[in-house]
DNA sequence: ATATAAAAATAAATCGATTAAGCTACTTTG
DNA sequence: CAAAGTAGCTTAATCGATTTATTTTTATAT
């Protein structure tokens, strides 16, 4: 018993294919069908389970009910996350996902924008890595919904979905200097991208605010860890001084927890420690370690919102948004038990 | 200037779209067309950037080059660890990847595989929930690979990549009796799937073999993870008398360490820890947790690899196999430095 | 009774590829 | 020199849907 195609069925029901089809795709009215021939026809398909083959359905309509989702890095937790609050949203509203890491590599990134392109996926959520402006640029121009997250590109005029990065790390380092804290480090991935220059800046502008002098390491992230480290090592055994740290992101935090741990540096009586983005390792830090939560239920529900308006109001070029959400630094003593 | 299809660059040319097909195809030889000519294509195509429409390819050769991965919850790290690798060797080999969380629902996964089906996967990958034998049955009476990982269907006879859970737990719990811990307990989801059963046993048999009673929690799975917490934390006040615990996998093992975080229960000294699958979490508690690693870059390189064979000796019915890998018992002692 | 409009259904083109089968012109061969 | 072979392409069918244009049937008005 082979698949059942439109033809199948018209032939079994002595109906034209056209007539099946307006009844499937809901025209029945519009193209003014009897009502007992679409309770036919409808009936029949349910019976033997008849679905269009929607391969041939997207050749011809152009639409492939997918979307494209490019994260940095899936096995990343705060990517993870986002990525599987928008699949449940995606399929709810009948889109599929089709995913891909970019390791923020930009050549990578255009081959996979292209790769999806190919695929003729109906909408694309980005996470950018810089020089791929071109590309995007010219998605639109295509008329594709794109929509962005955690980051942006400056020069292209799309919506995106961010925090509030400069306020954050701000917020976050001026907490530490009303503390007590008077050296404080930030240390983070080399990047470029909108979000870390963000960032950096409200470290920095948190420092100049008590007249401090900044301190910054970036590491150039690598798919070793072992690479991280060590540099990382480097810069911690350099700076004896410091009594404070702030991390641009949890990847880089969870190193520098490992690290400290390795040279029995002790969190926070050594080094007090605020970390980018939340999850189990800084809540079950014992004692638990300060982070920057970012609401990543909100996030997802933003992009996917969206995007799925962008996508149904095709054609219709709406002003693009942009929604920047705000962070949540949770504060954690140096008591034992669980502030979260 | 709208997307080029094989028509145009036939029409440019002065030659039929056959014979760009085949040269396109690799087929210029066999099909005889001459050096020049594939020389003017070949260089036209390049300088135009032709790519083939793939929907258009996918429904007339009935390949899609896509894999369709099922897991559990792409959020579980270990899930998405394991990902990210089959990501990446899929790609390197052409294929593109569709993923899905199952939620271990039946019929939920009963609907994606529907979908996949739909869409023209070319092979899957599922750990797959209990109660899809004959979906997975059909699957295979219609010569589409499946390989399944993690888990496995006993009732159908197809290949899979698994670790050694019953050994894993049985040498997890038999490192505890012989660090002389004498009520060991053993906390787990609900599930009656392959490797949960086996890790129960493995467990049980441990126990039995110097004569303790085990002691079973099986906790049923909720999103909420309060829902979790709750029972669990129920289940740990009534037994007052444990002195070690093991955990069934890495999330029921980070709720249970939240909770003896809350309840002030010090680990190892009042409850020795050894949790299924290790990640961040475990190496950074402090002292670290001894954890049952799965080789994960195992896992994915094995499940890629049989699936990749399949797909390329298509029809050829290789009988299945079944693969079994060894885990790592990561054992952590009191001392706060990393031994990873 | 006939022209006209409305209702109901269909034929055929199309999306963009692959591929079996066929055609033409030239070279071999007996 | 005619028959057979072969090199080099092309024609047309096909995959399985959607959709435009068209035809057939039935109802209504004149």
């Amino acid at each position: 018993m082979k698949k059942l195609s439109i033809v199948d069925i018209a032939n079994e029901l002595k109906v034209s294919k056209t007539t099946v089809s307006f009844i499937l795709n809901g025209r029945a009215k519009e193209k003014r069908i009897g009502e007992d021939l679409v309770e036919r026809v409808t009936k029949y398909v349910e019976e033997v389970g008849y679905k269009p083959n929607s391969l041939a359905k997207s050749l011809r309509t152009g639409k492939s009910n997918t979307i494209g989702l490019m994260v940095e890095d899936i096995s990343n937790p705060f990517f993870a996350s986002i990525a599987r609050l928008i699949e449940d949203r995606a399929y709810k509203n009948g889109y599929k996902i089709i995913y891909c890491s970019t390791d923020n590599d930009t050549q990578k990134t255009k081959e996979l924008i292209n790769m999806f392109r190919d695929r003729h996926v109906d909408g694309y959520i980005i996470a950018p890595p810089e020089g791929i402006e071109d590309d995007v640029e010219q998605l639109l121009k295509d008329g594709l919904p794109v929509v962005m997250f955690d980051r942006h590109l400056p020069k292209v005029n799309t919506d995106y979905v961010e925090i509030d990065n400069l306020f954050s790390t701000y917020n976050a380092t001026r907490h530490l200097i009303q503390q007590g804290y008077k050296n404080i480090a930030f240390v983070t991935f080399a990047s470029s991208q909108t979000q870390m220059m963000a960032r950096v800046q409200g470290y920095k502008d948190a420092l100049k605010e008590s007249r401090f002098t900044p301190v910054v390491k970036e590491i150039v992230f690598n798919q070793d860890e072992e690479m991280i480290i060590k540099p990382m090592t480097a810069f911690f055994k350099k700076h004896k001084d410091l009594d404070a740290v702030v991390f641009g992101t949890n990847h880089v935090g969870t190193c520098g927890l490992k690290i400290f741990s390795t040279l029995g540096v002790k969190v926070p009586d050594d080094m007090a420690v605020i970390s980018f983005d939340d999850y189990d390792v800084f809540k079950l830090y014992s004692p638990p370690v300060t982070a920057i939560a970012q609401p990543v239920d909100e996030i997802a529900d933003n992009v996917i919102t969206v995007l799925l308006k962008k996508l149904n109001t095709k054609g219709v070029s709406t002003a693009s948004h942009s929604i920047i959400l705000k962070t949540n630094l949770q504060i954690r003593g140096s008591s034992s038990g669980l502030k979260d």
